[in-house]
RNA sequence: CGGGGUGUAGCGCAGCUUGGUAGCGCGUCUCGUUCGGGACGAGAAGGUCGCAGGUUCAAGUCCUGUCACCCCGACCA
């Protein structure tokens, strides 16, 4: 590392030496977050909430694609409603936030911030709700919601966070598993093509799944510290909920049924997850589909006859082949300290314009993931540019896929299993029993990150206790 | 909620042991020179030392309490 980088770097911890500070420090630094003064909750600044906005408008577009509609339902649930199904209270209850006062008078009844909305929804559906014919409901919620945490992390934990919710209702057990499963799918796809994080897809144990559902499905990321992020997850419901909210329907045969639900959620956890997956020494590497600002123009030397003009001219063709671009005509930094905040922020692309390229018609296009330096000649501007967004795009993919394989092994034995966890995902055989489940946890901090719907045949006994093994599990410490 | 750490100018820190009128670097503002990997000079602004009590002639410094943040666990998206 040369002279310069290290005293760029010293500004953040480096991975290596602690790989939660250069979180912290990579977001601070970054403009993404700031504390507020409220304990547990952030301030999502910009640059943050622009990475969010584009992460919605990417799973909006899929959403509406599959059939769903959006809808809002309100932040404050009626305890009684909240206490209606009991797996679900106990799941919750130790973490919502109460509101007992309107003004200056004690309310009758104690009103939560929904920590999640599957009661206060069902409680509509049960009023929408009459008919075959009025099934499927598809609905998704983008909203907040508050679960008082006892520590937090920006984006990976906070007492407030968005994400969206999809509530459906359906008329048969088919169509639910169905649904729960399509929504999975949206997500793998999304998080593979749109974030480049590879996730693995599968089943949650029984102790690990959703409180109230009948089955939970998740996405699992690894980190480059060898953590496991939960990404994204979809539960099928049964008639858990239907039952105890009354959600019925007249069917085609003239019978009152119960109907079957599901209800999937993503949140800004995903920053944080590409952050972890992506981010290298010099700080944030955002993938060009989310990324706020996909080409940065930094112009040399601007002061110099013609150079902003053509900074402009650049960017009013990259803008006008639809790019997120940004001129950084500040006259206050030098190019230097540009290139490396930049870097910092993570922009996929930069583009060099000064007096000596001018002269030889052409600019300089450095990729932010290999800081790779080619010289584009002018008329080759739009395409080159372009396909310099797909190929950062891709090479992260490529990476992240890297980094996950070289972290993934499989164990027969706990001491195997053990040096596994310490790396990353572990394969190992579970005979499917809690008590393993709780024994390993505690002897090695892994947990059960899924069954995968692709299991393999490790061995034929289970890796804690012996007996007969049921599945092929996925473990790893997780966030 | 347990263990550890930190709160002093926008940011990073020193000062605390041994109480005596609050300092450094970066950044900010003004002017000039610069501009191809965190430029340079000159001048200037900016702090009830996290908060509340207490001890003292005197508290950033000592004592008590409290709040917040960070890290590691436990719990959870």
């Amino acid at each position: 590392m040369s002279k310069e980088e290290q005293k760029f770097v010293a500004h953040i911890t480096t991975q290596e030496e602690d790989f939660s500070q250069w979180y912290t420090d990579v977001i601070l630094k970054a403009d993404l977050v700031d504390y507020s003064p409220v304990k547990g909750f952030m301030v999502i600044k910009p640059y943050g909430y622009a990475i969010w906005e584009n992460i919605q408008r990417e799973l909006d577009d899929r959403f509406r694609a599959t059939g769903h509609k959006n809808a809002y339902f309100p932040l404050l649930i009626p305890e009684s409603l909240l206490k209606k199904e009991e797996e679900h209270v106990e799941g919750f209850a130790p973490e919502v936030a109460w509101v007992t006062h309107g003004g200056n008078e004690e309310l009758a009844e104690p009103l939560v911030v929904r920590p999640t909305s599957e009661t206060i929804i069902c409680s509509m559906y049960a009023k929408w709700v009459q008919s075959y014919r009025d099934l499927p409901l598809l609905y998704n919620q983008w909203c907040n919601v508050v679960r008082w945490e006892k520590s937090t992390r920006p984006f990976l934990r906070t007492s407030e966070f968005l994400w969206q919710e999809g509530h459906t209702v359906h008329a048969t057990e088919e169509e639910a598993q169905e649904e729960t499963l399509r929504m999975l799918e949206v997500y793998r796809e999304f998080a593979y093509n749109v974030l480049a994080i590879p996730v693995i897809t599968g089943q949650k144990t029984e102790k690990e799944k959703f409180a109230g559902a009948l089955h939970t499905y998740t996405i699992e990321a690894l980190m480059q510290d060898g953590k496991a992020l939960q990404a994204g997850t979809s539960h099928n419901l049964a008639q858990h909920f239907a039952k105890v909210f009354d959600i019925q329907y007249l069917d085609k045969d003239g019978q009152l049924k119960y109907v079957w639900q599901t209800s999937w959620g993503v949140s800004t956890r995903l920053i944080g997850g590409i952050i972890m997956v992506h981010g290298d020494e010099r700080g944030l590497v955002l993938p060009p589909k989310v990324a706020p600002v996909q080409v940065v123009i930094v112009p040399i030397a601007m002061h110099k006859e013609g150079v902003l003009d053509k900074a402009r001219d650049i960017y009013d063709r990259l803008n006008e082949i639809g790019l997120r671009v940004e001129l950084d005509d500040r006259d206050t930094q030098s190019p230097g300290w540009k290139f490396n905040e930049w870097e910092l922020k993570g922009v996929p692309v930069r583009i060099e314009i000064g007096p000596r390229d001018i002269e030889n018609d052409q600019v300089v296009l450095v990729r932010r993931d290999n800081l790779d330096k080619t010289f584009v000649p002018m008329g080759e501007l739009e395409d080159k540019t372009l396909s310099a967004i797909d190929e950062v795009q891709r090479g992260l993919l490529d990476k992240a896929l890297k980094m996950r394989e070289d972290r993934t092994t499989s164990a027969k034995d706990i001491d195997t299993f053990k040096e596994g966890v310490n790396r990353g995902f572990v394969k190992a055989m579970w005979c499917g029993s809690n008590e393993c489940e709780d024994k390993i946890k505690e002897e090695t901090g892994a947990t059960t990150r899924c069954i995968p719907f692709e299991e393999e045949q490790i061995d034929d006994k289970c890796i804690c206790c012996g007996e007969k093994a049921k599945h092929m599990v996925y473990f790893a410490k997780a966030y």
